[in-house]
This record gives structure tokens, C-alpha cells and sequence, in this order.
DNA sequence: GCCTGCTCCGATATCGATATCAAGACGGTC
DNA sequence: GACCGTCTTGATATCGATATCGGAGCAGGC
């Protein structure tokens, strides 16, 4: 009880016998231990982060903002992965929350049925990122999906693109969802015709896709392509297609990455801050945690997004070491 | 009591009072803390993962691997990263161990003087992949380094090259250590003179390496770049300089990555089995786990590499869309 | 001397599981 | 009926921490 009250500070103890007890952990390198505290105290000091995986940058670069900003609230994580499957990101934020973890920080699975709102989760702190999920008791934090796709669109457009075509990985996942309204809200407000397709899961599919795009009647002049996944396959499948980009399509994609800059054609894309969004959303967390500040349930936070112009758009033609035929 | 026999089978139990107790827990929808079970049984049916990040893939590769794997074996995981600094490393590796993780699997962290020799770690089976740990009581996944280098170098010797410079991130690295070794046994033998920079940190510094490297009055003909992460840096600063590959510049890097086949142009590279990496090291860690066998104690495995020749060493010249000017 | 108040520390109960021990119920054997 | 073995179940102690209570020791005031 000693030992507990000097390494708590939980109550005061003689400086004499605060000496001895540093001594004795010394001599015997004691070192409380955190399953016990923890069931007693029914609290871990650590937070969860659930994200679909550990490819995706995008992904990656959350779950390091996040855990920035738990180390200086000197909390400790635990991550996982969902696979972007609702029933295994049930399974491992339920054991995470049997385990005590103060709070969740989650970009939640596009797969299946979201389970937060079960009663299991009642009593935890939840902050979603990059996607919402409905319920009062949760904070989300955002980008303006929608309102990127409308600038990356326009800036086509503008360019005199009539024949955008808008290249997506699924429907089921929120922020695709949002920026292929906002492609078709662009389209619409200039009179032009949508034309999405989905389902650029392999390299293979997203090669099928952008073929049947290419088959019809009139040939698409430029392709939005709404994540950064599906705009990796696009590329090896163009590559493969013997399209020329910019001279036979214009593209910009969503969601900046390494190399999209020395990529030839130089990528223009929609940048999103990766970083700032993790950083965002675990702060959140910690002002829930800390200040239990009950006054910013069911708040969003949507954070801009920036269009980097590059060469892939048909701007900014003469790269530095490159030259297209026919150009 | 009755219920933890009928949970975990330790005991037969009256097949009446079984229903009875499974119609209890589902009324109650109770579930088993784990938290207490560890407490009393040292255990947690899980195992920790310490990577130095998650933002190079190769790393988020050797993760997903090992998660994988230890799903199979019905094991939890508890995924944490050191950011290369063995201090950090410690720290979380200690507290897995004070959460009784069953065992680790780290790529151990390359500044700083490993503790896993510490008396903490004593009851812990611990495997490392990517690089080894020195001691009796671990295993090492590895990759062959130093042959893939000789390899990569000697490619580039074949198609004439005499001045070959090899780029790296730092000497503190293993895996950077021992490419470095095979760079100048290759050159050696050829009775070449090695040519060795390291500190690729960020992208200012490669071009300073670069630009260095240039201006000597033998310029080098041919790159070779141990890492991936330099790879990146390395591919921007000789976009910025203005130095054409392979026209200028040969190029061969270590580590394939996403996209490097339809990079303009397509990179060269040695590719590791980083899935693979993870799958074996994980599967080590099990058997170890489940047979308690001591034998395999301080074994190493060693994977083979693969030379992937594409466009960037000089061959393969004709790319799908590309045309080089003055080629 | 007695009471009150304060500081400091240890005894005990508790968190929720399981290891261990013990005991009731029942059938069979002599 | 007494004894034994098997099957089944519950009682108790335990893991290592902390919440809570109580008590020892001492000073000060009447």
C-alpha cells in the first residue's frame, strides 16, 4: 500500500520511508504491473486505433499522427487493423475495450454494419477520421471530399474537358461516395453527362474498367480517379493500354503521395491532410478524455483539402526531363 | 468456477448445467475479462509486433504478415513501432512484456544499443526479421543483403560500367551495412574502386550526396541505391538536377516498391520477399511458442533475392510510352 | 489526564478470473 | 450398512494492484 501510495502520489508518505521504498525498487528493479492496475482501476492508460490497414499511406500516416499526439498525453496505444471488415473491427475494438482503453480512435470499416452503437461501446470514448459514422455519442473528422472533387473536376473543365470520367474503388466507402457527388455535381452544373464506374479493386479489374470507359462511343478526354489506390492500378493499366498521359487523357487523381510529384507525367491531385486530420481527431479524443466535455458530442470537424497542380492535368507541360512524342 | 470449466473445457461439466450456464451468458451477454484472466494465468494468448514504422511498406508489409500468421494460430497481436530509436523500443517492448505477450516479433530498431538481452526479456521468445539481434536465445529472419548487392553491382559491371557509386541511408542500419559490404566486395573483385555515401536522410541531403558525387572528375555512370526510402529521395533529386536515367545514369535499387515498373523509367531493383519475411519469422516465433523447441535457438534463416531487371540499369530500353529524347 | 486533530502506515477487501481442495450424490461391491 | 470410486459442483485462495478503514504516535489545548 506504501510503495503504491509513494509511486501514485496518491497520498502523502514520509520523506524517510519514501527513500526506503526507492531503494527497495531499486535493489529488486520492481516494476508495477499493469495488468493489475488495470483491473483494479478498470483504465489502462492507452488509447485504440483501429484502421483498415497498413498499406494505404493515407492510413499509415493517421495512425502515426495519432500516436504522436497519445505519447505526449503520455498515454500508450494499441493498434489494429479491420481489413476494412466491420465484424473483425467489432471483434478487435471489443477486446480493446475488455482491456480497458480509455478511448477509440477509428477510421471505421467500409465492409458490413458499423457496431459502435451496440451497448458493449456505451461507456467508451469514440472519434472517427476520414469517415463518419451516424450516433450522437461520436466526433468525426473530415476532409471536404466533396468539394475537392468539385475543383479537381472544374479545373478539367476549365481546361475544356466535356468527357470526364470518374474512376472509383467502391461505393461502399464514404469519402468515394462523397467525391463521386461532387464529380457529379460539377458534371451537372455544366450540363455534362456523369460517367462513373467502380470497382478498381485489382489492377486487372481497374484495367477492365477503364477499357469499357474507352470503348464507347465517345471516348472519355480525362479521367478523375477518387483515391489513391485506385489510381495506382489506373496507372500500370494505362501504362499497359498504351495511353499517353496528358496527350490522350488528362488525369488528376484524389490524395497526394511519394513520387507523385517525379512521377512522369507529374500526378496532380487532390491533397488531403493526412497528417493534420490523425492530429485533429486524437486531440479530440484527449479533450474528451481530459476535460470529459460531453458539449462536443456528435460535433464534425471537416478539414480543407488543396488542389496540387501538376502535369497529368495538361498544365505545366515542359517537365524536367521529359519529353512526349507528339508534343 | 462451473463457468470458467465450461468456457475453457478444463473440467467435464454436466451437459444441464452447460445450457444452463451458456442460456446465462447469453442472457447477461457476458464475456470473460481478459484482463483478470491474464492477471492469474501470466498469459495473454498474444504477441507483440514492434516495427520502426509504418510508412515504409516494406515494414507495414512485414506487419501484415505477421498479424496474418497469428491470426491462423488464434492469437490477439499488440502492434507498436520504436521510430528506429532503441530506447523506445525498450519501453514498449517492456510493456507488452508486462502485459505477458507471449512473444515478440521485431525489426529491431537500428539507433541505439539493444536491451532485449535485459534481464525483462529473459522468460520472452523473441524472433527478429529484417535484422538480426545477437544471442543465443533469438532467432533471425533475414534476407540475403550482401548477395543481392553483389548481384545488382555486377549487372551493372557486365553492361560496362567502371564507376558505380552507392547511395545509402546510414551505417547504423544492418541491412544498409551489409549491401554496402557486398557493393565493394563486388567492386573489388573487379578490381573497381568503391565509391560509398551514406545519409540519404531526407531529400536535401541525397541531392547534397548526389551533387557531391558528381563533381568529382570521374563522374560515376551508375547508381546503385541500397534502400528504398533513399531510393525515393534519390529518384526526386535526380529529377531536380536534370540528370536523365539510365541515359546519364544507370540506376538499380534494393527493395521493389509499387509502381517502380511503371515509373518512367521503369527501376531496376532487387527485390526481397517482404511478405514472405514476416510469414516465416511469425511462423518460427510459433513453433517456438507451441513446441517449446529450444533447438531452434539462436538459428538464423537467410531468404534469397531476386534481381528484377527493368528499364532504369539500361536495358530493356524501349518503355510502352516512352521516348527518351537522344535515345 | 483526557480529548481532539493530524500525520503516517498497515490490515483488509476488492477487481474477475482460475488452481486447488473438498464435499455431496450416486452406484456398485462386499 | 459400510466402504470405495466416479462424476459433478462449490468454497477458498490466489494473481498484484488499489480503495477504504482503522490505529499508532504525537502535539496541543482544556
Amino acid at each position: 500500500m506504501t510503495v503504491s501510495r509513494v509511486l501514485n502520489g496518491s497520498a502523502p508518505v514520509n520523506e524517510g520511508t519514501k527513500a526506503r521504498v526507492y531503494q527497495a525498487i531499486k535493489r529488486l528493479s520492481y516494476q508495477p504491473n499493469p495488468v493489475a492496475r488495470s483491473l483494479r482501476q478498470a483504465k489502462s492508460n492507452s488509447i485504440g486505433i483501429i484502421v483498415p490497414n497498413f498499406y494505404d499511406p493515407f492510413f499509415a500516416t493517421c495512425a502515426h499522427a495519432i500516436s504522436l499526439v497519445a505519447k505526449q498525453h503520455h498515454y500508450s496505444v494499441n493498434v489494429s487493423t479491420s481489413d476494412e471488415d466491420a465484424g473483425i473491427e467489432f471483434t478487435e475494438a471489443n477486446l480493446m475495450v475488455l482491456n480497458h482503453v480509455e478511448g477509440l480512435a477509428v477510421i471505421p470499416a467500409a465492409i458490413g454494419k458499423s457496431s459502435f452503437d451496440r451497448p458493449e461501446f456505451h461507456s467508451t470514448h469514440i472519434v472517427t477520421l476520414d469517415r463518419p459514422i451516424r450516433g450522437q455519442r461520436f466526433n468525426s473528422v473530415l476532409v471536404e471530399n466533396q468539394q475537392g472533387a468539385i475543383e479537381a473536376v472544374k479545373h478539367l473543365i476549365d481546361h475544356g474537358h466535356k468527357r470526364i470520367c470518374c474512376l472509383g474503388l467502391s461505393n461502399k466507402v464514404y469519402t468515394i461516395r462523397a467525391r463521386h457527388e461532387g464529380y457529379k455535381k460539377a458534371m451537372m452544373r455544366f450540363n455534362l453527362i456523369p460517367d462513373q464506374y467502380f470497382g478498381g479493386v485489382t489492377e486487372e479489374a481497374t484495367r477492365v474498367l477503364i477499357q469499357k470507359a474507352m470503348s464507347g462511343r465517345k471516348k472519355p478526354t480525362a479521367f478523375f480517379v477518387s483515391n489513391n489506390f485506385v489510381m495506382r492500378h489506373a496507372l500500370h493499366a494505362f501504362s499497359k493500354l498504351n495511353i499517353r498521359i496528358p496527350d490522350d487523357i488528362a488525369l488528376i487523381g484524389f490524395d497526394d503521395w511519394e513520387m507523385a510529384d517525379i512521377f512522369v507525367p507529374a500526378i496532380t491531385v487532390v491533397r488531403q491532410p493526412s497528417h493534420e486530420l490523425g492530429r485533429v481527431a486524437a486531440e479530440l479524443l484527449f479533450a474528451r478524455l481530459e476535460h470529459k466535455e460531453v458539449s462536443l458530442s456528435g460535433q464534425q470537424i471537416v478539414m480543407p483539402v488543396e488542389l496540387v497542380i501538376r502535369q497529368s492535368c495538361g498544365c505545366n507541360r515542359r517537365g524536367p526531363a521529359r519529353a512526349v512524342p507528339g508534343n
